[in-house]
DNA sequence: CTGTTAGCGCCTTCAG
DNA sequence: CTGAAGGCGCTAACAG
């Protein structure tokens, strides 16, 4: 058994509360910290967690939910939060949805039970109520990267709607008119870059034929395969295609590469996230890079503040909420053919 | 303030006993058994672990300790884990040590202070003595994919040396004599792959000039791609080229097309682990596949087992290891020439 | 089947 | 600066 506070009140001598205010870094006696120091290497005392939790009613321990934790997008901000939280001292306890609300659902409800201070939450639900038991335990929720259709919350996320108008302009101006889009039909952010999609496209009085919309499935690498495959069928065939995540991108290349049909040569790809694939692709891909670091960071900042909020103010106020909004930039890649020259 | 089963007492007039036994699957009178549920989803009661943890000294949580969530191995390994044991109803707390040792080691104490029930492991260390907390703490711990030098542990692996010799076999089975090795110098899996390559080498009489073994950085993308630069400078080019693992592989395909050198015309390529990257790239790499589901299958397995043991012993035994050696399988992809033909 | 009583390991008043 | 006492929310014997 784990040695306790209370063997080395046995080893110094000394009473419970001395102890347990050294630990907690107050003041006491030198030859008494010696004491407790010497009993605590000898006996490999380490605190209980679960106990000063309990007394403390706070873990310091965040709640990390991701849809997916083998989408690189999510690994890397995973990595940034884990970074970024352990400079501030706090744990992390991280969950994977694996892209099923319901997973996700007892996902949250496991972090409820296990009192974590505050939760970052990359949704795989499109629907807010997946939160609902940590609403009800007023656990301070962020989200980041997407937001839910039902009604926004605290997050952190970029325009995604002005990031793929941003895309497909810069399209127009390498003189493409025929421009396909591939776009998964669910999370907010696939929907926010369709929108963006259509409303460059109808700027510039460019003609959308109904078989250039490939949104009828989810933005998966399966799916990105599956929609640049029909794609490569069209009589009418697309000069460009705006791939509207990285999922996607993987698939459409897959396709791409199969099919023999070269990029830019044949076909101009344009698609988000600027992480490994483009390294290793012998034609560097054009993308709209997000700033993948500062997702984790605001995020975490923000969620500091409402758990500090909510200690000061002993409960969640509920007079709107803060959604930081990233900027993103064109990477240039050789995956556009310019059409003007 | 969450509602406590103290709460719900006050709501049903129950007593606490009552309640918690309904609370832990017990049998209670139908009525009471309504109050009870009535109580629950009126004052959205939800259990609190960490006051249950404290009681029974199990928080029927599992740590994992990756050392790099970015990494497409540990995360595809991480996905599994979660599954498993979301299946037998236990949580998990995932931890990432960004490959830094020092990290990792606070890692594990923050898993140790939780209380977690046992511990999957993917080293970023190669010495056993950053598990020291838990093993003072007498929590299980299984080791997966990797080794550590000074000592051996419950774990699941597949025959590195094995592998990586019948990779070699296989080029040389095509014709190569001229093989260059690139792998990492610190964790077990590449020292071990090494040597496999050393042995086939050695078996087949082959020579093995100083400047075909790349062995003196970590096994990284950024690694993999500075030795191939390297390799490609060779007055005497090697006729192929074998990666020990999948960043490493990641770098090579990066360097040779940046250098437009072509595989398998030019090069010829084998590496490890069937992941995404092959499926993405033109020409589909040949590797050795490991069985990827089975790492965690097998490692919650061992873990369980452990942890039954532990219970039943009251006390970790500590006659003997656990160690399963997982059988792996060549992929023949497109990126080895034939020279024989 | 239900209720009463301890106590898990720790922190936090409050006296001394 | 130190000690004693109470309690965080829950479960685990018991006794009824």
């Amino acid at each position: 058994m784990p040695a306790t506070i209370k063997d080395i009140k046995e080893e110094t001598g000394l009473s419970l509360a001395t102890i347990s205010k050294y630990l907690n870094g107050g003041n006491v006696l030198p030859k008494n910290r010696e004491m407790i120091e010497a009993a605590v290497k000898k006996l490999h005392y380490e605190v209980n967690e679960i106990a000063r939790g309990l007394v403390t009613n706070s873990t310091r321990t965040i709640g990390v939910s991701v849809f997916d934790v083998t989408d690189m997008f999510c690994s890397l901000i995973l990595h940034q939060i884990g970074i970024e939280l352990g400079e501030l001292g706090y744990g992390l306890l991280i969950v994977d949805a694996s892209n099923d609300p319901e997973r996700e659902r007892s996902n949250i409800r496991f972090l409820v039970n296990k009192k974590v201070d505050g939760i970052l939450c990359l949704p795989a639900s499109t629907n807010s109520s997946v939160l609902e038991s940590a609403f009800n335990a007023e656990i301070p929720v962020v989200l980041v990267d997407r937001q839910f259709r039902d009604r926004s919350l605290d997050g952190v996320t970029i325009n995604n709607r002005e990031a793929a108008a941003k895309a497909v302009n810069y399209l127009i101006k390498k003189g493409h008119k025929k421009i396909a889009v591939i776009c998964g039909n669910e999370e907010s952010t696939s929907r926010e870059r369709f929108r963006g999609y259509r409303d460059a496209m109808e700027d510039a009085d460019l003609e959308i034929p109904k078989e250039y919309i490939l949104n009828d499935g989810t933005a998966t690498t399966a799916y990105g395969y599956e929609a640049m495959q029909k794609l490569l069928k069209i009589k009418d065939r697309p000069t460009a295609v705006l791939c509207t995540n990285y999922g996607i991108n993987l698939g459409v290349i897959m396709a791409l590469n199969e099919a023999q049909v070269n990029y830019p040569e044949d076909i101009s790809v344009v698609g988000f996230d600027n992480l490994l694939l483009s390294n290793v692709l012998k034609t560097r891909l054009t993308v709209v890079e997000q700033p993948m670091e500062r997702f984790g960071q605001k995020g975490v900042e923000i969620l500091m503040q409402r758990i500090r909020e909510k200690k000061e103010n002993k409960g969640v106020n509920d007079d709107g909420h803060i959604n930081v909004i990233l900027s993103t930039h064109m990477f240039e890649g050789e995956s556009v053919r310019d059409l003007t020259v």
